[in-house]
DNA sequence: TTGACATGCAACCATTTGGTTGCTTATTAT
DNA sequence: ATAATAAGCAACCAAATGGTTGCATGTCAA
């Protein structure tokens, strides 16, 4: 779960996810086109992806080519988010009265 | 978008925010409480997650109360998150699908 | 009013991060 | 066979990150 928040942290992974989701299986060249980076550097984010599951790769000749895992991301939308939805309007409550009664 | 994902990056700082969504509206040093970290430290998360308006605080004589803004990670669940949920289906067959094809 | 308590500020430090360059290896096409 | 293409590896670098310590400030209570 970690190493799902720490990947999507980064802009640059969040938008080659994006990629992916426009586009599934690209290879490394492929994702790499119009980004303001060296190979290299979108080679290590995509390893990071990969390590957190968000990217599975397959080599397919000298090509390498990555699709995208939607799991872990709706896994944090369950376990994670969906946590913070209950109670979501009592802590606004909340908020609220405290921020009213700043003034007294 | 980007200060949400990045403050979320850190399990420290995820850890405070289950502690505020236990029970809203505490102190620095209650937060502190059980933590392997000074109270500086603690400080420095809650000015990230202030900065993500993921906590907002409010002054109370001498002490600080701290409250839980559960909008951005309602957010990230329903702008980003969401997205990838359509098409999850779609793309997960198209990767069983090459991994399969790899044994060819 | 003075001491205790809650928080703020700043400098410092080690490690991680995001990126680079240069070179190597493996596969395909001519 | 050989050149071009796709990707991998490793060393290096600057900046950001997560933490510390030491001291200052503001507020409450005796």
């Amino acid at each position: 779960m970690d190493e799902v928040f720490k990947a999507l942290a980064d802009a640059s992974r969040r938008s080659l996810l994006d990629r992916l989701h426009g586009r599934n299986g690209q290879t490394l060249n492929e994702l790499c086109e119009g980004l303001a980076m060296t190979r290299q550097a979108v080679t290590k984010h995509l390893a990071i992806l990969e390590e957190a599951n968000l990217v599975t790769a397959i080599r397919h000749g000298r090509e390498k080519l990555h699709y995208l895992n939607p799991v872990p991301i709706h896994q944090i939308g369950e376990r994670w988010i969906r946590k913070f939805e209950r109670g979501k309007l009592a802590a606004l409550g909340e908020l609220k009265r405290q921020l009213e009664k700043r003034d007294e």
